[in-house]
DNA sequence: CATATATGTGTAATTCATACACTTAGTGTG
DNA sequence: CACACTAAGTGTATGAATTACACATATATG
């Protein structure tokens, strides 16, 4: 017979945003615990966890709304984490001690990628999250729990999806250039592409529809808009 | 300040079995209830709680061996099921009443599909499995929970990796006619390829061996046996 | 020894992928 | 107002990959 069971459930957000200077994710700075000088706030995913009357997808969502204020992300859940010593790291004892009735129990977390333009979504810093920053992937530092982890997996995830599922829109402003769009191809799958023949591959899609619109403010040869139609 | 949780994880393993005639998937049947008529034994996946100290894909491992037997499967997490109220479905009470210290508690599971040769795995039923069976694929009655909906996504999660990922072998034997491979491509994808096309195809990859070795008591021309090197 | 059955093999035609360079539309400057 | 600057936008030829397709072969059985 089992040992009656007695752990947590968590969702944590990784999510990412782009805006023509690469990919960034989406941090938030715990905030400081009053009367607690041991405590070095740290850096994590925005992540929290879930109530008993919401569902997963439904969690993610509102924590990610609780903690950066944003909303209307796409948000598709990647992956479970649940070593069981995932929240035991010292570091992170002093943060938990101070936000959960249970430091010490176990935390199993579902982790959820999202995807946003920088240009239209803006994040602002509530509940438990003291700051929020748009962070360059390849420039992260130290996480909480294993958040460095999950943040990998969730990269990993995101581009093996990009090259089956059509997710890239969701990083791209609604009326986009195809130079942005190749240039957020290369810089997730990390390659080059030739400009004409991703031209032509991208004219194949039909889900790309070109604008009667045009770019404007440049100082060069404005490019054509384009929008997504993810409907056929 | 959220209400303090109070849920259950759990896994579920969605195996799928290969034996050139077709796709099946295994399947348990709840013990009978001593003292309740009311109950009508329902068949599920092999799922039950996760142990306090144990990781997500230990706990697939052994709760599948508790349930079948099965030992040294390829497992792999898919999807987490998080409804709040998948198990609260009446069909399911009496059997959640008999088995659970806390009948109603929310359950949320992590699905885990697994891949196996029909002539190398045999189960046997075992703990509260009071059967255990190969069940065809397309031929799935009503099951416990949200099992019909975890299976569904199982074998889509399945059809996506093959087409991306080297898993087609774990459902062969270790030793394979290409035949056989072309066959369960063909069954799992759900289309037709040319025999000629797809012996091309398989020599380009480094990882399929051909062996010294034929296929022996046949009634025809014996098939050339090959192996898969996971390694290069 | 003849028959039945699934195995095993090559080539031509077509489609798809790649490599590559100049003209164009707009903005800013002298 | 012409010239310079910048990124946008476009076609073709070559090689690679995919498709379509039919007959000879090895073994077991009667």
């Amino acid at each position: 017979m089992p040992v009656s069971q007695s752990l947590h459930l968590s969702v944590d957000c990784v999510v990412f945003g782009y805006d023509n200077n690469g990919i960034k994710v989406l941090l938030i700075n715990q905030k400081g615990i009053p009367s607690d000088n041991t405590h070095q706030p740290l850096t994590q995913l925005p992540g929290d966890l879930i109530l008993m009357n919401e569902g997963l997808q439904q969690a993610a969502e509102r924590v990610l709304f609780d903690l950066t204020q944003l909303r209307g992300v796409y948000l598709k859940q990647f992956h479970a984490f649940g070593d069981p010593n995932r929240v035991k790291d010292l570091k992170d004892r002093a943060w938990l001690q101070s936000v959960r009735h249970l430091p010490d129990q176990r935390v199993v977390t579902i982790g959820y990628y999202g995807l946003v333009s920088l240009q239209d979504f803006h994040p602002r810093p509530a509940s438990f999250a003291r700051s929020v920053q748009w962070a360059d992937l390849g420039e992260i530092g130290q996480l909480a729990y294993d958040h460095n982890n999950i943040l990998d997996q969730a990269f990993e995830a995101l581009r093996e999806q990009m090259e089956s599922h059509h997710i890239s829109f969701e990083l791209l402003p609604k009326k986009f250039t195809l130079t942005q769009l190749q240039s957020l191809y290369e810089v997730v799958l990390d390659k080059k592409f030739d400009k004409r023949n991703f031209r032509k591959n991208v004219k194949k899609m039909t889900h790309v529809i070109p604008l009667d619109e045009k770019q404007t403010g440049v100082t060069h040869k404005p490019a054509q808009l384009f929008s997504y139609n993810p409907h056929k």
